[in-house]
DNA sequence: CGGAATCCTAACCGATACTG
DNA sequence: CAGTATCGGTTAGGATTCCG
């Protein structure tokens, strides 16, 4: 039985990997995703909101710069690159001139977009939260 | 109306924050939970998988520091700090000697807990995948 | 258009020593 | 026990320049 479900591959990877583990290989997989950069690009590239049930987000280099304002382009590539490295996206270069590059995300990125988008919503949903605990916190610290 | 539901809550976000944009506060806040100790911490001191139902964690300094293995103390009370800050934690502080401390999840902590319990899965589910992507992307760049 | 390569600085972060 | 403070090496990441 070479097919696992979601379920069992869940149930075998705690046996074999555990983040909370200095060494595991899963804590550097961690570390990779946290990242902010990460985070916004699994969400730009993924249905959700508006565009749900519209089929596969693709979208040019340009603008996923121009969506992610104020990416620098080292980060945009660098970011870019490891997730296509990790089978997060697909990068597709189609030899026009000048060349056209596209990327969009693949089975194994889309089921990490989920979270990061929920990432994404949980920032703008709860931000006026937060800085209220933040003044809070620093005027009580004031006295 | 003073209180909101989380759906009123998001819809309202929707308008004001918008973590794409570069100046927007919610980018910022989306950074600062883009970290792997804070989804480690977030998600030690959470009730999942065998502790589901069994009420809120509370975990001394010290237990932390064993749990998530290989955490500088530095790394661990700076990120505690800054969550306490955030209103997603609660520090306690018992005066016995030598002193001890507890840590526990807000409410806000919880609702982010949900987020970063399920990014630690997902990176210990698909680490194998990851690592076969890699090798693939590796070996094919060889040639 | 979509990068790669280089330089350079700010920050991160670990190690160490000290403390209530 | 649970920190704080300081130092110093490493790295992240912006700005700039150049290229197919």
């Amino acid at each position: 039985m070479p097919t696992r479900t979601a379920a069992e591959k869940r149930a075998q990877a705690r046996e074999e990997y555990d983040a909370f583990l200095a060494g595991c290989p899963s804590r550097q997989l961690l570390d990779r995703i946290s990242d902010k950069w990460v985070a916004l690009i699994l969400a730009a590239l993924g249905r959700d909101g508006p565009d749900r049930d519209a089929g596969p987000q693709v979208m040019r280099y340009s603008e996923l710069s121009r969506r992610l304002a104020g990416v620098s382009q080292k980060m945009l590539t660098q970011t870019l690159r490891s997730l296509e490295r990790d089978g997060l996206v697909i990068r597709t270069v189609t030899p026009s001139v000048p060349v056209t590059v596209t990327y969009e995300l693949t089975g194994l990125g889309q089921s990490l977009h989920q979270l990061m988008y929920g990432m994404k919503l949980w920032a703008e949903a709860h931000m006026d939260e937060v800085h209220a605990n933040r003044e809070r916190y620093d005027t009580a610290a004031q006295r």
